[in-house]
RNA sequence: CGGGAUGUAGCGUAGUCCGGUCAUCGCGCCUCGUUUGGGACGAGGAGGUCGCAGGUUCGAAUCCUGCUAUCCCGACCA
């Protein structure tokens, strides 16, 4: 076990944590609910995002930027989406600050500099996007509208957790405008294809895809397509989240474009985002009780050297060895990081560069250099191994491809065997308690549930897409049901 | 937002009941030396508005009030 770090075993959460904050991510800030990012942490969320904005503009999308506010009276007018927020807004009601004349070198909220109308600090930026796009649309030639924003966006929660939960936090969000409503569905699928791509090649984090029920659903959308994932501890966590609007922000905006037979008629909508939750997505799937374990995609370094040494004279030798491999490994865009820190020890590196997760490290003293070897030991599974400097290179490179598959596949290990099919209350809430999603028979009212969450706090995760179809009974109320839908408890 | 706990140096802590050379210890940090194949060792040194703001008192880390932040439980979390 690392120094200082609880184990997962008896205290998940403080093991998360702790890991956060010693590996190096990000921290608590002077800002209640809100989190410092730190360089280590904001790399990996940067490796994220790069990937993603490409499979954005591959698949047809430009960035743009809209603002952190909206003013209330564009903000109410999607009365869902409204509602659906409004507990959670921060608002701007002043613009002004001035001495408090009661207290010396005090400020004051000037009260004469009070706005006219509020501004809301954005959860999600719909509202000033649909009325942006009023103004971008008049025909059918105008459409499609395929726009994505990297922003911050705040949601004042109650209870927040690093990345998990935070009171501002950062995201892409995708606003797409479309003139039929088969080519916006089509969006809103591709773009959660998209997702899952990204969390299952790149994360290393198989999800399951699939559609909200009606109270879970995004308020304002039509339909909400989402990825789930399972934690080590048994509980799902919503990764990402891509809505079929319909017409309903359209309609709210009043966003009509022309048709080539000169109809007017409201344009279809879509939205779609990903956060920075996708960051404790990564840590808590994969992380053991000596660290991060990161997939070797979004590891910012994949590969440490720590030099094994007495003199310096000893250190140039090594560093002359290690020559050949270090210019192969960058030729084939591997990073790398040479700890040649002269405070500490091997030992001690050795447990740092576990506890940040770095996918594979390479350890070279005098003995490598007169064998022409080198020890390799991949973070994933401890494992140590000697090779042969000369070639090193290439079997490095495979060992990456390795760990990301090796990773993946524990995940996906975990998850099959964490996922249980119920027939009966009982085996139901047997299910939940060991963790997991729990495949059960549901007869698809809000009221049903409702119950069951109150009783079990498990939740409907999804509707998984191509969920095979049978007859059942509902596990709560016994009335007849097509499907099964996953179950579980959750972040 | 309700219940509980906590806040003392960068981190972890003792002291708080019972107010009075109490600001303790460990890690980390700095200097020098020896070390370096799994979290080194010795010697010397620096570092504190005791979460913040009021109050009680001759005197407050310690008692009182308010606030704030974090953690846990609940509600909430499109």
């Amino acid at each position: 076990m690392a120094k200082g770090l609880p184990t997962r075993k008896d205290d998940y959460s403080a093991w998360y944590n702790e890991l956060v904050k010693q590996a190096d991510l990000a921290e608590h800030s002077a800002v209640r609910g809100c989190m410092v990012i730190k360089p280590y942490g904001f790399a990996i969320w940067e490796k994220m995002q790069r990937i993603l904005d490409d499979k954005f503009k591959e698949t047809g999308h430009s960035n743009a930027y809209f603002p952190l506010f909206v003013p209330k009276s564009l903000f109410e007018a999607e009365e869902k989406n409204a509602e659906g927020f409004a507990k959670e807004c921060a608002v701007v009601t002043h613009y002004r600050l001035k001495n408090d004349p009661n207290k010396e070198g005090k400020l004051m909220v000037d009260p004469d500099a009070k706005l006219e109308e509020e501004l809301v600090v954005r959860p999600t930026s719909e509202a000033v996007i649909w009325n942006t796009y009023k103004n971008w649309i008049q025909s059918y030639r105008d459409l499609p509208i395929l726009v994505n924003q990297w922003a911050n966006v705040v949601r004042w929660e109650m209870r927040t957790r690093l990345f998990l939960r935070t009171a501002e936090f950062l995201w892409q969000e995708g606003h797409t405008a479309h003139a039929t409503k088969k080519e916006a569905i089509e969006e809103t699928e591709q773009m959660v294809k998209v997702y899952a791509d990204f969390a299952e090649k790149h994360m290393a984090l198989p999800v399951i895809q699939g559609l909200k029920t009606e109270s879970e659903r995004f308020a304002g959308a039509e339909e909400t397509y989402c990825i789930e994932a399972l934690m080590q501890d048994g509980k799902a966590l919503q990764a990402g989240t891509s809505h079929f609007l319909g017409q309903n922000f359209a309609k709210a905006f009043d966003v009509k474009f022309a048709a080539k037979d000169n109809k007017l008629d409201y344009v279809w909508g879509t939205s779609w985002g990903v956060s920075t939750r996708l960051m404790g997505a990564l840590i808590m799937a994969h992380s053991d009780d000596e660290g991060l374990v990161l997939p070797p995609k979004l590891a910012p370094i994949q590969v440490v050297i720590v030099p094994i040494y007495r003199k310096e004279e000893d250190l140039e030798q090594i560093k002359n060895a290690l020559a050949p491999l270090t210019k192969d490994l960058k030729a084939a865009n591997i990073s790398l990081k040479l700890d040649d820190r002269d405070s500490f020890r091997p030992g001690f590196k050795f447990a740092e560069w576990e506890l940040k997760g770095v996918p594979v490290r390479l350890a070279i003293g005098m003995r490598d250099v007169e064998n022409g070897t080198i020890e390799v030991a991949r973070r994933d599974t401890k494992e140590k191994m000697s090779w042969q400097l000369e070639g090193a290179g290439q079997k490095i490179e495979q060992l990456l491809e390795d760990i990301q598959e090796n990773i993946y596949n524990k995940a996906l290990n975990f998850r099959t065997s964490n996922t249980t099919q119920v027939n009966t209350w009982e085996e139901f809430e047997k299910a939940l308690d060991a963790g997991g999603f729990v495949a059960a028979h549901w007869d698809g009212t809000a009221e049903t549930e409702e119950k069951i969450k109150d009783q079990t706090k498990a939740t409907i995760r999804c509707i998984p897409l191509g969920n095979p179809q049978e007859n059942g009974t509902c596990i709560l109320s016994g009335k007849p049901s097509k499907e099964r839908v996953l179950f579980a408890r959750a972040y």
